[in-house]
DNA sequence: GTCTATACGCCGATAGAC
DNA sequence: GTCTATCGGCGTATAGAC
């Protein structure tokens, strides 16, 4: 593709050792030391590439939302009912300790940060409505297709996205071990009760 | 009540100024010679009352917990939807720029950071577990009363009070004006499909 | 592009006088 | 209990050589 300066391929480096010092140290742990180390080189080419480390957490923040776009996609196709299912099922069954499990921890440290950031908010706001379209598609989808009632998409989806987000929270943040059980039982209940069409 | 020494009367003006602090430049810009200037001593006095940072931070958690449990017998009596909806109101109606908003902004880094400090997660789960109970009364007053239908108290608490969460947290954290309205339209959705009995 | 060396500030914590 | 003074460490960012 694109015949980039060499630079390209030290800074994929560097956002993969961001990922990992993310990961394993958590946000407020963060220094352009650890991910130069990380990275295997010095700490002042982490600020040849990026000016500040603000930058630098930018820059990783967009790259996060590139790389989550793919996956959105990986949801695919099948009923309404069958897609939403496979996205709460996605957000629920992370398993507790992965190395994917521990940056989402420090995703959760991140979009705390985003509320006195202005930049980190721009991205993660980008990040969110990006969600919300596509869980807003799907039930959208399922109401033309008959097989939702005629419910506002956007609120659904916002309600489904917050609960599952809180629970998701919850789950990784406090000893809360009914969070996601109970929350995937209260989901189904909705979805059964409310968003399901019936049929007899 | 207590003739304590009076060192109380100190500790509980640094309760005070850690939570203007909090409030003002969150938990991130959060030291102890910012608190120490909030509250008109030295910063050394400060380490003389809290031995760590830590130590300050987790009795704060603690001062917090205590006014919420007060705030919490607020709800009062009434009916089981009266007492449902005044807690769904008291979370999606607090004003967005006062003082206390923006220590929500802070309780919210707090929240993130307690998935790496088993202190802080101590006395935040036990924080949530209050607030866990006395949703799951309510809507067990509900069933109880023929209110509400057959419902898991448990499961339809944790739902509401994480979908609330998400909410407030995204309203506080990105730029999405549709957080709140939404959800609260979602909930009132909730609450009359899934919660109330049918009365024909 | 990448390195070593370093300036400079801030923070947590302690020592010691009153 | 409260103060002033200070130590040691760490973090961001820059200077300058290769």
């Amino acid at each position: 593709m694109s015949s980039d300066t060499s630079g390209t391929d030290t800074r994929e480096q560097l956002m993969a050792a961001t990922y990992r010092v993310l990961a394993e140290r958590g946000f407020a742990n963060l220094t352009t030391q650890r991910v130069a180390d990380e990275a295997d080189c010095s700490q002042s080419l982490v600020h040849y590439h990026y000016d500040t480390k603000d930058d630098l957490v930018v820059a990783f923040l967009e790259w996060v939302h590139e790389q989550e776009t793919e996956w959105l996609e990986t949801l695919g196709d099948g009923s309404a009912e069958r897609r939403l299912r496979r996205f709460v099922d996605a957000q629920l069954s992370i398993p507790a300790d992965d190395e994917h499990a521990r940056f989402n921890v420090a995703f959760v440290e991140l979009a705390a940060a985003a509320a006195r950031n202005e930049r980190y908010r721009a991205v993660l706001t980008a990040f969110s409505e990006r969600l919300q379209a596509t869980l807003a598609g799907i039930v959208r989808d399922g109401i033309e297709a008959g097989e939702f009632r005629q419910v506002s998409p956007e609120a659904t989806a916002r309600f489904l996205r917050y609960a599952l987000q809180g629970a998701v929270q919850a789950d990784l943040t406090l000893d809360e071990p009914e969070a996601k059980p109970q929350t995937e039982a209260a989901v189904d209940a909705y979805v059964e009760g409310m968003l399901l069409a019936e049929r007899d």
